[in-house]
DNA sequence: GACCCCATGTAAGACGTTACATGATTGT
DNA sequence: ACAATCATGTAACGTCTTACATGGGGTC
């Protein structure tokens, strides 16, 4: 289960509770990579700290735990990132669904989503770029660089998702006019 | 659940067994956009007989069943693709999950990693280059063209990523040796 | 006849989502 | 005081995965 590393991984940057690793979940590994809500974040962390892989090193108000790696537990995220994946793992992704199924659409039903596309692909992108400038210059390292690796990647899958977007209404327009029947 | 669209919409685009449909999951969707194996699948053509979205057009050798999109599935594929997705869905990325925890290595290990990513994106645009270069001047409609838009935005995706790891090593290298001490 | 692929199915268990629930603390 | 947010948890339900199971049809 690839939970149980999305944790260890927002961890190694820097500790948290189950709390905030589940407002980073939100806000953004959720969205890219790997969504999971609190109910599935605690009882996981639990499992973790079983193992060994994770540790409590402070409580604080209401109850809250903090939870940081432990030795082993960066080692088994190390080889869980080093390893080359065998096989393509199990991917979902509804948004690429949609993009996947356009086909089925006729060309003026195709277009409008595509519209939609475009239009939010380069919102999302303008929001990333502005996040992008706010850590101009700052190292790629700890907690402050853990997101610009992952903004970069978010940005140019925008821009990328965008683009194509964008050429695939022009291609539709023309299909239309040069290969449907008068 | 998009098991059922994703369904209808290869239905839509031309009728298929369970069988048929659980090969297109493992050799395109389900790489891409939503993975499912046949023991969602024939239950799931099953509800969706039941509900009248589908129906059975013809059995052949070995019990087989081809289904097809009955209008009301139809309508309920193109009332889904055009509706604007409310809130962003639930992702699951293996990949992507990697990607994003990168930060949490050395870098030493993060360009490993990456030279590995630039080479699979590589590759995988190499093989989709193939496949357009294969389709080239065929209309964007029908079971031909199905591919066609798909195979393009996995291969933008694909460029994209490969960019993003040339990229990223680059920085990599760059932080090295400027912000790291001594 | 042997083997491989076609084609579908069932069932146990793991996993995830949704709804419900509780209480502490902070801000106004 | 009140509301919002912090912080965690339980339980029921639904979905998915994994393993098992069966038999027809084509090919050598």
């Amino acid at each position: 289960m690839s939970l149980s590393h999305a944790l260890l991984g927002l961890l190694a940057v820097e500790p948290a509770s189950g709390y905030a690793l589940t407002k980073s979940f939100e806000l953004s590994l959720g969205r890219y990579a790997w969504h999971a809500g609190h109910t599935s974040i605690y009882p996981e962390l639990g499992r973790l700290a079983e193992r060994g892989l994770v540790e409590v090193t402070s409580e604080g108000a209401r109850g809250s735990r903090t939870y940081a790696v432990t030795p082993a537990g960066r080692e088994e995220l190390r080889s869980w990132l080093l390893q080359p994946p065998k096989q393509s793992g199990k991917v979902r992704n509804e948004e690429v669904l949609r993009m996947f199924l356009l086909s089925a659409l006729d060309p003026a039903d195709a277009k409008i989503v595509l519209g939609h596309v475009a239009e939010s692909t380069a919102a999302a992108a303008a929001g990333l770029r502005e996040i992008r400038a706010a850590h101009e210059g700052s190292s790629f390292r700890g907690p402050e660089g853990f997101g610009q690796l992952a903004a970069e990647f978010g940005l140019r899958q925008y821009e990328a998702v965008h683009e194509w977007a964008v050429w695939a209404m022009a291609q539709l327009e023309g299909d239309q006019t040069t290969n449907s029947p008068a």
